[in-house]
DNA sequence: GCCGTTTTCGGCCCGACTGTTTTCAGTCG
């Protein structure tokens, strides 16, 4: 495996799995393997670049990393190899680690056919599997039969057409409902919800995972079966099924008794590395957990309702959104779990696009004031702020740009007023305002003077240095007008990467400068991203979750950014629009 | 290889499903 000292976390993760694969085949022991793969899944999930880490001389501080694996990292890191490795990997067709991209095929799977048919070289592989599957030679070997020739081609198939992405929150959740909505049809189907990380509202869902509580599984499954569009059944059990529909979504079910369903819940909610987590502590008190109860002795307790089956491990019922083994299970411990923000805390939104008609930086939003002001009522909000992009810096003289924008205020005073008298609806005038890539904001001051606040962001040169694009930004937010920072990461999830900030340094600047973070609720933005909010939420830092509404139906993405936020453990009192117009307006200094 | 208010040694989460076997290994979540 090609490796290198500038490797990102996926590609660290990817060695250290690797090195697992290795281990096994090598018939190491099996919790040293195991040590591998808990090191790589830390990597993968870890909320700051590896690399990073082992500057600070912080790599132990990953859980599952120690002091071995640190070692073998600062080696990869210092000279781009590490020996030991390579030592392991000695021996084995390399070709075997391609293999097991494909679905189905583990060490033990990959290993034996590359040695069998001598797949060396990694580029080659699975092309050349592909072609031997279908001359029907894999199924002549011993333990492979022609189930498994074929299981390979399709697995092979879809490695090809992987441009399979992961689905956004907001997709996943109408699929899901849909389906629910089917399964409820069935009189066999008494309740149906959506699990995994579907549940923990992560910001993309690979597959759908649902669970059902039935007293006669065969005609829940039966039922579920019918559904119309299936496109192929994977597995079928008498207690799970997995199907993969016509979109190209892969959804699990799995069917249990009611009076098992809290346990269910609470095993296929997941996360994976929180489940782990709880079954240890399980196990210290010789109890042994799984998705029917909590074993004691040879007794299976059974718990219809999750909150119970926490509380019996000695703990607080934890909110799906902070099951990731980050602490949430001690914090449960000792009763300190955060009280996380709802939607119901949220009294306005301060980041929406209007029709205001003039040429914009970027896009223009649809919908016009008064139309916008009504929908807000509609969601009995106290504020609502009209963030229209600045005026184009091409089209436009910095003249120009101030009479727009002094055009633009009195609009929104006539608004404003009616809307105070006739709604009890205040509205406030902001702009989202570039940060250009000097630092410099793309308003003159004598227009940013017109606004009650700007919103400042970065909308181009997202690839500067780290130095660079932190200086950019702290000197953009240190204008007194600027008070928060739109998508702080500027990524586009399946799309563009965040930006390479040093974000410690941001947080220190926005506490002691009193700087607003955006939570943008955005699909594919849900940007800050969750583990940074985590992050600056524990410095004290304070939030914004606004929607960046281009049409009034978009007012309601609201519920997209609070999950984000509780993802971050972050409570009302760290978000700035729970608060009522009164405090609000002291804080942002609004006239 | 990691980890620690019952341990610095001796443990390490738990089960479903498939295919190829004829009691289980491999993979997945």
């Amino acid at each position: 495996m090609k490796t290198s000292k500038n490797m990102t976390n996926q590609q660290v993760a990817k060695l250290l799995k690797t090195v697992a694969a290795a281990y096994e085949i090598k018939k190491q022991n099996r919790f040293k393997v195991a040590a591998y793969q808990k090191a790589a899944a830390s990597v993968e999930h870890a909320s700051s670049e590896v690399k990073d880490l082992w500057e600070e001389d912080r790599l132990t501080s990953l859980p599952g990393v120690g002091k071995n694996i640190a070692a073998h990292l600062d080696e990869l890191f210092k000279t781009g190899k590490v020996k030991h490795f390579e030592q392991i990997f000695k021996g084995l067709p390399q070709g075997m680690f391609s293999l097991m991209d494909l679905s189905g095929v583990g060490p033990k799977t990959a290993h034996k056919l590359s040695r069998q048919f001598k797949l060396k070289a990694p580029a080659t592989a699975v092309k050349k599997l592909a072609q031997l599957a279908q001359k029907g030679k894999i199924q002549q070997l011993e333990g492979f039969g022609k189930e498994s020739e074929q299981d390979i081609l399709r697995s092979i198939k879809e490695f090809a057409g992987r441009g399979k992405q992961r689905m956004s929150l907001p997709y996943a959740q109408t699929l899901a409902r849909k389906i629910i909505d089917f399964l409820k049809q069935s009189a066999a189907v008494l309740e149906a919800e959506p699990l995994g990380s579907l549940r923990r509202q992560t910001p993309t869902v690979g597959d759908i995972d649902l669970a059902v509580a039935t007293k006669d599984p065969p005609a829940a499954v039966k039922h579920f079966l019918s559904f119309p569009q299936i496109k192929k059944i994977t597995d079928q059990g008498k207690k799970k099924v997995t199907v993969n529909l016509t979109t190209g979504h892969q959804i699990d079910v799995r069917f249990h008794s009611p009076d098992e369903f809290g346990a269910l819940l609470q095993h296929f909610t997941g996360s994976k590395n929180h489940n782990i987590r709880l079954r240890q502590i399980a196990q210290k008190k010789k109890l042994s957990v799984s998705e029917y109860g909590i074993k004691k002795k040879a007794k299976t307790l059974k718990f219809p309702q999750e909150k119970e089956f926490y509380q019996f491990l000695g703990m607080d019922w934890i909110p799906p959104e902070l099951r990731e083994d980050r602490g949430e299970i001690e914090a449960a411990q000792k009763h300190q779990l955060p009280h996380l923000v709802q939607l119901a805390d949220i009294k306005g939104d301060l980041h929406v696009h209007t029709d205001f008609q003039f040429k914009t930086s970027h896009d223009l939003g649809i919908d016009s004031m008064k139309t916008l002001v009504r929908i807000a009522k509609q969601l009995n909000y106290q504020y609502l702020g009209f963030a229209d992009h600045n005026p184009s810096l091409s089209s436009y003289s910095p003249q120009q740009i101030i009479d727009i924008i002094k055009t633009r205020k009195s609009k929104i005073e006539e608004i404003k007023s009616s809307s105070e008298k006739n709604m009890k609806i205040r509205v406030i005038n902001l702009l989202e305002v570039d940060i250009r890539p000097d630092g410099s904001l793309a308003v003159p001051d004598k227009g940013l003077e017109e606004l009650d606040l700007a919103i400042v962001a970065i909308h181009s040169s997202f690839k500067q240095p780290k130095k660079t694009i932190t200086q950019r930004v702290l000197t953009g937010l240190a204008h007194p007008k600027a008070k928060i920072f739109a998508h702080p990461a500027s990524r586009k999830i399946n799309h563009r990467p965040a930006i390479d900030l040093d974000w410690e340094k941001l947080f220190d600047f926005c506490l002691k400068n009193q700087k607003i973070l955006e939570i943008n609720s955005w699909p594919d933005r849900l940007d800050l991203p969750d583990t940074l909010v985590r992050q600056a939420v524990k410095k004290g830092v304070k939030f914004v979750i606004t929607t960046d509404s281009h049409a009034f139906d978009q007012l309601k993405l609201m519920t997209y950014g609070v999950a984000v936020a509780r993802r971050g453990w972050a409570e009302p009192k760290d978000i700035i629009n729970t608060l009522p117009w009164l405090k609000l307006k002291s804080i942002l200094k609004i006239e």
